[in-house]
DNA sequence: ACCCAGGTGTGCAATAGTGGACAGAACTCA
DNA sequence: TGAGTTCTGTCCACTATTGCACACCTGGGT
């Protein structure tokens, strides 16, 4: 994620505001507004329906974002990792939380309080061209994935989860590794279908040579043909 | 959308930055760095694809977000209103733009220079401030499309969908209006369907009383039944 | 070794949604 | 006013998707 706004067409030339030190770096350490929080596996982070006054960042592992309806179904909203926040929303209005989030693999977060961050929004300008810098992609990566849901079938939106979650695309990413831990339960709920629908089009996959299973979900690079075929 | 973060716990209690001015009013002026354009029902604004240096802020009127598919398709990820802003993905990096835009109706919209803008929300805590604000109610917005795509029928996204649009819900709104033109097709591919099934479901819902048409759709409360049920 | 919970493969009837096509209504705009 | 264009109502054969059910598999306790 390319941290950093442009500013006067230069990336990253500013002083540092008050605060002084780098965002990433300032959030991986205890202090006033602030605290390191671990979960487990399938631990409940927070609760739809509660009341809302953290903002969190996640340090390590990776967190599930997920709302259930009315009638009990549940959707996954996001999968985020090192690096995203969530419960970012408190900022701008005080009300409750609009999802649930909950460990999806051991992890470490921070969480920090609302007016300690919307103090530091406020003042460092480091820290609030940081935290501006991950919302335009994370709200582009939503709108990436509302688009896929509106126009694709349920077939491709399977193939792009698996590419996504592999790093399909990233520079630096070996690619072709194995998956962390991904029930078809949970794929099912993230690209809105069913699981015999995840589990059939799983060993499609599979046959087609797309996908191993090593233990984990294995993701060859040539599943991008799914989503090409027309 | 409630303008202004938390901080230190009182909403707006902030000094002007350098800038000095209401956002809203400093981009309703053509200045340095912006300028201020009209466009016609149906003008294109911008074009997916084509490489992204400015960000747009709407005036008045309103704005259709939408991608095209390899195949042709079209899907309508926004229609935004006045105080909306859309191509801000080119603060964070310099790419070509995601989508195409294009005037819904008549509207005014003021075209920002990249640069300034990037100048602007590291000098200007205001604005900086009001920036923010928007891209965490924009993306909760898109946040909410993708959830009830996720799991609701195309029946329910219809109806989601209208009430939306007229307002439902929200205060000073006295709702039961006549939209602004939205055509059947339109509606279908902002809710990722056919237009037959539009034309299928509006006309149940006019049976059922819950919408009319009074040279454009006039939404009725009772409406939300559809969401309601089951 | 045994059990148990969570995860997976498979099949199937019932539904929902697609993608055309076509005729008529309703709007431009010269 | 009339010709063109854009919308709308309606129909239909196909296809995709759901919602179950049930057997099996697998890893971790104990």
């Amino acid at each position: 994620m390319g941290n950093g706004l442009i500013v006067s067409g230069k990336k990253s030339r500013m002083r540092r505001g008050r605060g002084g030190m780098d965002p990433a770096n300032l959030l991986a350490t205890d202090g006033k507004g602030r605290k390191i929080m671990h979960f487990r596996r399938r631990q409940l982070i927070l609760s739809q329906g509660d009341p809302a006054q953290y903002v969190y960042y996640i340090e390590q592992g990776s967190v599930k974002l997920s709302v259930t309806s009315k009638s009990g179904r549940e959707a996954v909203v996001g999968l985020l990792g090192a690096g995203d926040f969530f419960g970012e929303r408190c900022l701008a209005d005080a009300r409750s939380n609009t999802y649930s989030a909950s460990a999806a693999t051991d992890c470490r977060v921070v969480r920090i309080d609302n007016r300690w961050m919307g103090q530091m929004l406020y003042r460092d300008r480091v820290f609030s061209d940081f935290f501006t810098s991950y919302l335009l992609a994370r709200k582009a990566r939503v709108e990436a994935d509302l688009v896929d849901q509106l126009f694709n079938s349920s077939e491709k939106r399977l193939a792009r989860a698996l590419l996504v979650m592999a790093g399909y695309g990233k520079a630096g990413k070996p690619s072709e590794e194995v998956l962390p831990k991904v029930s078809q339960e949970m794929l099912a709920s993230m690209i809105g279908t069913t699981r015999s629908r995840v589990s059939h089009f799983m060993n499609k996959f599979r046959k087609l040579g797309y996908v191993r299973y090593n233990g984990g979900i294995q993701v060859r690079n040539s599943l991008v043909n799914i989503l090409l075929h027309e």
